[in-house]
DNA sequence: CGCCCGCGCCGTGGATCTGCCGGTACTTTG
DNA sequence: CAAAGTACCGGCAGATCCACGGCGCGGGCG
């Protein structure tokens, strides 16, 4: 199921996910390879699936969402139909991780005030006892792995 | 600050969310535009940072990282420098987000093993509490805004 | 009203990039 | 040793990107 990946692979992987658009002749210039021999490697990364897409990343601040908060969810019992179908309804969900623990579900919800944060929050209550906290901030710009895993 | 944006460039922000290297011809006729019409809105929207950047999106478990947590840390005190540094060199660390509520820190970490994944609990222990729950699945693949804010 | 100006969209052409092919060197396998 | 496999390179045809000038429309102003 793991792939195995060498240094250059792992250069590429660097350069894509901090820059998408690359055009791969110059990615091939970064990582020392011809324009055709990156092609082929960025080709075989994406069929193999360890490149599952490329996405454009928007600021939330600057299209209208001035609030980003971390909603936990503790959801009892095992239907989780209803949820799913809030998940794809609500598009200020950004994000929902099912996890261990007493809060069964942790999700990033984007809103444009208070308000709208308040609705959001009563929607989620109706499926179990909610616990939100407000971002201040993203001390760490987003990053996916960068080495291969040490240990 | 916030950018004043119509309904076509909404539909370029979810094409691009979708799909960051969509040939700009192609992402004209999608939102119906010619091709160098939809590229003076692209680079509008990157010149004004609403688009922030493009991002090759991994699977983390093909690269060796099987597992993926959430730990919240309770971070006493207001020195934030000696925890930034180890964000930065810590890889493993993809994530950082700075709540309100008793979990000053939010954190998303990858982890080939349980064992490396202690070995980074550890290292985050010496900041303050860390409270680890496991990622059994993400129910909702990645998106961003796709709309703008209703109310 | 008539004029000018700015804005958004369009089409074009040259530069660049992509995708595909054949060829080479090295390694693996029978 | 021969055959097959792997990874790389160079080169070419076609697609894409990008900067430019032109067009149409609406607002401001004498």
């Amino acid at each position: 199921m793991t792939e195995n990946l060498d240094a250059t692979d792992w250069a590429i992987l660097v350069e894509l996910q901090q820059d998408g658009r690359l055009p791969l002749t110059e990615l091939g210039r970064r990582v020392s390879l011809s324009a055709s021999a990156a092609t082929e490697r960025v080709k075989r990364l994406e069929s193999a699936g360890v490149i599952a897409g490329y996405r454009a990343q928007v600021d939330l601040g600057r299209v209208g969402y001035a609030v980003l908060a971390v909603i936990r969810l503790k959801y009892p019992g095992s239907k989780h139909e209803p949820l799913h179908r809030l998940l794809e309804r609500r598009t200020e969900i950004l994000e929902c991780l099912r996890t261990t623990g007493d809060d069964c579900y942790t999700l990033k919800v984007a809103a444009s005030s208070m308000s709208h944060l308040e609705q959001i929050a009563d929607e989620l209550s109706a499926f179990g006892s909610t616990n939100t906290n407000l971002v201040y901030s993203e001390p760490l710009p987003y990053r996916g792995p960068q080495t291969p895993p040490r240990s």
